[in-house]
DNA sequence: GCCTATAAATGGAACGTTCCAATAAATCAA
DNA sequence: TTGATTTATTGGAACGTTCCATTTATAGGC
């Protein structure tokens, strides 16, 4: 059973009868061959315990069947979720992706790209880590590998991006916040090296100038994007003469972050500080209190990074129209109104 | 610069002006070569783009140097620690691996074994999806390709496990609740499908009978391993004529899910009702309360079952020891005394 | 200057497939 | 029957590498 050397096709014509040709055909599933035939030669595939050579294969074909997702963070459920959706959809298409994680380093990437290259993959999907350097891509575009961009994008490159809309979604969130009476606001984490980071904060600003804030009330906090980032935003926030009353977060976990803090100080997230995150994670729904959340349906996202990837590969095209994706206020308990603006409306009339 | 055709080693020798013998040496960085024809061919491997083809290569080469990781589910961040554990030894040793998702379908887990059997992986290791068929893994194990398994093993099965130490770890959490003053137990979540399950709740089962439980007084609720079921759990248990005032839970999913419950009630996790949890996840520390929980060190698992399967990698063998890895319950304040037993010093004594 | 030893480079066969062109067998029209 | 057509099957070349056995160049010993 288990012979050492491992079988070929040529033992399979061997044991059926028939030449390697035949044996090829039936592999590939030809209706050339006659259905009695095919049979016999599954039987003998099946005796001699092969294992198809795809390597050998590819020599020949014009196009492998693997797709590499590149993601830069795999314990971040964020980003998990992406993995996910794109697997939904090859599956479908009798396409395995394989996953590889760069843990947010560049040198990282560069090994796991390339790895991936001479492994021969049709097509690469990739959430950059953060630092890419622009040239980082240059090979694979002149080698002709399409590939897409998800969640995340290069500050200057032609390849097609599929992201959520973080403008509009920073938008959403600030206007909601100013909505319920916040006159003094604040964007918690993230780091300009981050194109992601620019689009959030210009969204946050925005919506602030739009609703007639003012450029010194629109509070901007950098730092990590965990949250132990969201921790430390937090606290020098609190540490200024000044102190915001309300935060927008660079993403969930920041906010986590925040409320913890809050916590600790004796403060009530969304009572006493109002905070909102962006991305939406499962664990969201979950805290306590619920954060309210901008939700970009990550697993969407994939999904349609997917789709777009297996039209590039069929059309053999490198270049596809980006894809920004709806973007979703998802309101729970985490940011009630400004104290002060609530104390108001009882006394006076006073300034919306 | 872009050729259409791919480059092959032939057109770096052209280009260079030496035989492909001679780039092949260099490629292998093989000390033959003369480091002037060494430097100019590798200056004409960048002028020409080349890309190397590992199937090709694997063809003639004994060992390829891809590793294929197949994870259960890897939206859980527990498992994605294990992934990132094990990268973190193949990246030293350069290898690259690749990981796969089943999302604990047998199915799933069948192609996706096939596929990367196909592609020549070296190794596999494996965190096979619940409802695992026992015959799953002969194929691969008559190919003589070594597998490991992490985290999870299947009931009857000679393929080498790397795993906590299950029973082990319930037997301590147990032992802390019922030292709690707890005398009314119940084990939260998982189904009989699952090794693991077994384990755990025999530890359970043990600690109670050595500390003096009686068996009618160690309840079990079965349900999901997910917050929703540890909420249903909790439910079902509170609705028994003697409730329980303590649980272990499956995982910490199962624990989150109960103290959402619980606060949903009006009920403090810790001072109402105890509840512990399992494997530590990251979010344990930082919920409200923080959880108590037997921490696994799913990454040093994952490091563990990588250097497991280098070592069969290179002594060409397709057997090894199991390895139990040490688990640590981190008491922190999800699980109070019982409330009956605290007001008993001081007053009198009553019945339990 | 010749022979030998060492260093450097090379040609050819092999790896396991696919695909094309060719053959063999079966069917059909006349 | 014979040739034409269709249906099944097959041999051979090619894909891009590695590795072995050779060849060629360089150096050393006398």
């Amino acid at each position: 059973m288990a012979s050492r050397a491992k079988a070929t096709i040529f033992d399979i014509a061997r044991e059926a009868g028939v030449s390697k040709s035949t044996v090829s055909l039936v592999l590939q599933g030809s209706g050339l061959i006659r259905p009695e035939t095919a049979s016999k030669v599954r039987k003998a595939i099946e005796d001699v315990g092969y294992v198809y050579n795809r390597g050998a294969a590819n020599l020949r074909k014009a196009h492998s069947n693997v797709i590499g997702m590149v993601i830069n963070d795999l314990t971040n459920p964020f980003f998990a979720e992406l993995a996910v959706g794109m697997e939904r959809v090859f599956q479908s298409a009798g396409i395995v992706p394989f996953i590889a994680n760069t843990a947010e380093n560049p040198v990282r990437q560069e090994e796991v790209l390339k790895s991936l290259m001479e492994q021969g993959v049709a097509g690469l999907i990739v959430s950059p880590a953060r630092g890419t350097t622009p040239g980082a891509f240059r090979k694979i575009e002149t080698a002709g590998l399409p590939v897409v961009f998800a969640m995340r994008r290069l500050p200057e490159s032609r390849i097609p991006v599929i992201a959520p809309d973080n403008h509009r979604g920073a938008y959403l969130a600030t206007a909601h916040l100013i909505g319920k009476g916040h006159r003094r606001l604040v964007f918690f984490g993230g780091s300009s090296d981050l194109v992601v980071y620019h689009e959030r904060l210009g969204g946050f600003r925005e919506a602030c100038e739009t609703q007639g804030i003012a450029a010194r009330d629109a509070l901007v906090v950098e730092g990590e994007t965990s949250r132990r980032g969201g921790i430390a935003c937090l606290e020098t926030a609190l540490a200024m003469a000044e102190p915001p009353t309300a935060a927008l977060c660079f993403n969930d976990a920041v906010a986590f972050g925040a409320m913890l803090a809050l916590r600790k100080r004796g403060l009530e997230p969304g009572a006493d500080f109002a905070v909102v995150g962006f991305d939406d994670v499962a664990e969201a729904e979950h805290y306590m209190p619920a954060l309210t959340s901008v939700a970009v349906d990550s697993a969407g996202l994939g999904e349609r990074a997917a789709h777009v990837m297996l039209k590039m590969i069929q059309s053999r095209t490198t270049r596809a129209e980006d894809h920004i994706g709806a973007v979703n206020l998802v309101v729970r308990e985490s940011c009630g109104p400004d104290r002060r603006a609530r104390n108001r409306p009882a006394g006076s009339g006073d300034a919306a």
